[in-house]
DNA sequence: CCCGCAATTGTTAACGTTAGCAACCGGGGC
DNA sequence: GCCCCGGTTGCTAACGTTAACAATTGCGGG
């Protein structure tokens, strides 16, 4: 050992090492490689680079001098083979609607980064089962330690039953096991207080547009919405079914506002997009004719015309939670519940209904439906 | 065979797992445990799994079965190590401008999945060179073979450059090297298409909201505008800046309506919608008083009120072409140049000026500005 | 002057897989 | 009867790292 080369007058091409790969050689350097330049054990190099608190303080600068000298970089499958740990979550996304998804993954990067956790992603378009099932399998093989799913509830069910088993998931809204009622109660709760806010500018009663069946957040702010029309008296409507898109918004929006709606509360801000075109078609003015409301607040909103009243949602925060109740997990510790991200901000697409059901107001535009 | 260790009886362990693989503990199954139940070899094994093609059928047949029995997973770390192959491309993303580089990741993703890839995802929300660069180093340590970059040119050239000598790395468009002139061009030449459309309408001349500085897209839109105005001999006026929101739209958009404009391009949907929020506050009534063009074709704009003419992108086909350059690079293959997925889509939201040089049309509306 | 302790450092053996080569086997040509 | 053959299969040694344990050192106390 300590075989230092530079005393053996190394200025050309000595045997550098006992094997004899030239020291020219342009090959990615290795434990091996610091441990023979600092002169000391391929232990005390791993020790090193792990931080271990053992090594001498003279021996920790000589070796990390060695390791900036070769360049050196720890081989991660190296180390996920010998320690059994990837240091890797996966991330199964939809790619549906895209703006929330998007922003999910970018606060699991984060959080995981943050971390020290590397994330692999595969999207799935597909949402057979089976689809949603292969996907949690790739991953799987490619050992991560957990699996962050956003993806519809119902999909993944299957899916996170048979994957569950092999390695931990945490579904969307990162609230599981406990914490999934609080996650519905708290989008029920927005949808709620969206509705109720189109009651009290005085609609006699509010349609729906909601996601898609197989999404727990579909369900949660159908229910909230009707929640607040039976609190208040009002008759239910029965509610149009989008795909969270402003194609799908469009084509329910026409169904409802040949239905008479003069308010519509619409499960996505693309679908809420989608009313308003439809509104418009028909000659319809929001908010004088209807009103619209959306959800998810994404960054165009305050921008449209009118500007869209919804619910904020902080998608990033979502993103960052599940990673936190994963790792947690991991680590066997207590997961928190609840979620407080969600807040109704009103603006220009919401007002008092054309013709309120006491009052006969002036007429202002007339619509020309 | 792997009695070795059971004729040396050198554990005090009663042989339940340090010798025998102890059948009814739930170990995750290794090749060494198909191998004894199938009767073979592991090198039999290994061949079986990674389908060579010298095992005889039936020795194949009792392995497979075996596989089955045990469910048994080949580790990707250990492959990875030996093989020296990661079977892993990288993804650097930045998420400013939501809707392009989220397609591009999904084109990726299905791609590198349909080769036989997994990917590894790094976001970057600070774009200093030094975060960006980060961000290679970060994929690079966990070995992947090569990574794809959507983000500013400008941020990721020095980036690029240092890693790039360390692992192939191909920017987004997906057409660098003796490419990216072609993916300059297209998008050029898309932007000179809008530019022209709202001439042939009769515009004077039309105003533009670059995007973001660093991005190689914003040069090349700007360029294709400019040139459009140049060819058609019409006065090129300053072009406003955006960053690719409707925000930013917003704020130009009152700039460039203050000083006139009839005809507005910008460089992004999401800042046209800005536009044409913007012009709507001025009292001013797209496409009747002021025309606005977009660029990328998001899903809303055919939504939007009015339906906004825009420069259609197949963001999705523009990740697969990044991986497959990726890979022919990776195999030293020619790779294909060229892009043809662009296209002007024209909607309500562009018309003819309201007051064209000769003519003097009845006021309309009358700006309240 | 020796013992033991604490602080370091080194040695050996995995981790699960694949590559390279050796070994085996039944058969046909000479 | 011998040898070589192609078709199979097995053995051994890596790949680069870490865990567990062993060895070495310096130092203060008995």
């Amino acid at each position: 050992m300590a075989g230092s080369e530079q005393t053996a007058a190394g200025s050309d091409q000595p045997a550098a090492d006992a094997a004899g790969p030239g020291r020219d050689l342009p090959r990615t350097p290795v434990l091996a490689d610091v441990a023979e330049r600092a002169g000391v054990s391929q232990q005390t190099v791993s020790r090193v680079v792990r931080g271990s608190p053992v090594v001498a303080r003279r021996t920790r600068e000589r070796v990390e001098q060695a390791i900036a000298e070769l360049g050196y970089r720890p081989n991660a499958a190296a180390r996920a083979l010998v320690t059994r740990r990837s240091h890797r979550i996966g991330v199964v996304a939809t790619t549906t609607a895209v703006y929330g998804p998007t922003m999910v993954l970018q606060g699991v990067q984060e959080a995981a980064r943050a971390a020290g956790y590397s994330v692999s992603l595969v999207m799935v378009t597909d949402l057979a089962p089976e689809a949603v099932t292969d996907a949690f399998e790739e991953l799987h093989a490619q050992s991560v330690e957990g699996v962050v799913a956003v993806v519809p509830e119902d999909a993944s069910q299957h899916a996170v039953q048979t994957a569950g088993a092999l390695v931990p998931c945490v579904l969307a809204p990162g609230l599981d096991g406990d914490g999934v009622p609080d996650a519905y109660w708290a989008e029920l709760a927005a949808a709620r207080t969206a509705t109720a806010h189109l009651l009290r500018l005085g609609h006699r009663t509010v349609h729906h547009i909601a996601g898609p069946q197989d999404w727990a957040e579909s369900r949660a702010r159908a229910t909230g919405w009707r929640t607040a029309l039976v609190e208040a008296g009002r008759p239910v409507p029965h509610p149009a079914r989008g795909d969270w898109t402003a194609a799908g918004g469009h084509a329910a929006g026409h169904e409802l506002l040949a239905a008479g709606a003069t308010a519509v509360f619409a499960a996505s801000d693309h679908m809420a997009i989608g009313v308003v075109r439809a509104a418009a078609e028909r000659g319809l003015v929001v908010p004088d004719d209807v009103s619209v409301v959306g959800y998810d607040d994404v960054p165009e909103a305050a921008y449209l015309n009118p500007p869209l009243t919804t619910v904020r949602q902080d998608f990033t925060e979502i993103g960052r939670r599940c990673v936190q109740v994963l790792l947690r997990r991991l680590a066997s510790q207590e997961v928190p519940a609840g979620r407080d991200d969600l807040a109704l901000v009103v603006r220009a697409s919401t007002g008092p209904p054309p013709a309120p059901a006491r009052r006969t107001p002036a007429p202002r535009h007339g619509a020309r439906a």
